[in-house]
DNA sequence: CCGATAACCGACTCACATGTCGGTTGTAAG
DNA sequence: CTTACAACCGACATGTGAGTCGGTTATCGG
């Protein structure tokens, strides 16, 4: 579109960088059940059987797409926090940058994030390969902190500390594309209030401790 | 299974009923598009076209299992949080009544709320009409709550701490179903732990409020 | 200028899944 | 008992999409 390549014959390499720009955007919008080759083939100029010539399958495209845009994201999270600076600092710091991205390549993060398959057995290996990767990345940047707080990483405690997180951030990110007139800071703000402060700064209420570990009845079956 | 039905012709309500739970298994187990109607058909008992006696399309059959399920969980929710009690107290019967239901309804929880498709427009729509309806639900449970800590609960800012609470909760409840070891109490304390007290809870940190509102320079395209 | 390589295409095969239709039989009312 | 309805089934019609194959032509090294 931005370059006038009026569909001349292109080298190898640009050509599949072009299928699997196509790709992302294909896949991010329609899902991966429902995107048919032919679309991905129209996007990227060129007709269906084009794309096994340079892919094997299906499959394999997504999942090159999914590990290429995962990189990116690492990249450029890793690129914008440092490990200094006061704990409530640097969950600012990984929230920013998260949505940052998220604002730049919304394609990608709805592409690795929405799972819109979880159907192939192999595709779904490679997400979970992902997502593990990324709690674990989260788990020890935030180890001390949790450990001050009481949680050894290690504990599942802490790891389902790390996934409401996760899944939590993931998720507002989610409603930031369909909200986009919020701006990121008021999204970080946002996050903020709930993660860092906590919902229990009430002027007038029962002080920060929690209230009583048990609830009175609850059974389920 | 439990039933020793030995295969016998059923009248049409009971068939219904069976159809629509072999569904909920099916599609919680595979997703909606990888689901074939053959695969519920057996686990229902009968061959495929005897859906079609009672359900007018694959479409339809997910529509109807998704909004009975949906209702199930309003129900179960509702019938086990007051309106009493400090905030502290709502919060955590509110969080120990959804995961009871995650709990006890695996595929439910799944269905509703892992959207593996996506695909279908109207579809797509049912599901945005039950997450609306249960975002708007949560955020007048937390109206009050929501005012005292200064935000009014119609603003957008209000509407984002809502999500990123509801999509955090729900991570940590596809999470659990993938660590069962972990006991409901656990699981509600480290939502608690989070939503409610914050992760500021340091011992030998800054205080309390939060640090320096802006980030030194966040630059993205 | 001239092959050889590789990018590109059209047309085909094949598999699979949805939805339909006509017929068969259990069952319950009269 | 019998008759009529409704539950059930087998076979087909249709559509769609993944992956293959042989041929064509641009492009580039010599």
């Amino acid at each position: 579109m931005a370059s006038k390549e009026l569909r001349k014959r292109l080298p190898g390499s640009a050509r599949r960088a072009r299928i699997a720009g196509a790709a992302l955007e294909v896949f991010a919008a329609r899902g991966y059940h429902a995107t048919a080759m032919e679309e991905i083939a129209i996007a990227a100029g060129v007709t269906r059987s084009v794309l096994y010539d340079h892919f094997p399958s299906k499959r394999v495209l997504l999942i090159t797409v999914l590990q290429e845009q995962n990189a990116l994201l690492v990249e450029h999270v890793g690129a914008r926090i440092t490990g200094s600076g006061s704990p409530g600092r640097r969950l600012r710091a990984t929230l920013n940058a998260y949505f940052s991205f998220a604002e730049g390549n919304p394609a990608a993060r709805r592409l690795l994030f929405d799972h819109t398959d979880e159907d192939d057995p192999e595709i779904k290996a490679v997400r979970w390969g992902i997502r593990e990767a990324r709690t674990r990345s989260v788990a020890v940047m935030l180890g001390r902190d949790l450990r001050r707080l009481g949680l050894d990483p290690e504990t599942e405690a802490a790891q389902a500390v790390v996934e409401l997180l996760i899944t939590g951030t993931d998720g507002l990110a989610q409603w930031w594309a369909r909200h986009p007139s919020v701006s990121r800071d008021q999204l970080v703000e946002s996050a903020m209030l709930v993660l860092w402060n906590g919902l229990s700064r009430l002027p007038d209420d029962s002080p920060p401790p929690c209230d009583g570990p048990g609830l009175p009845g609850e059974d389920v079956r």
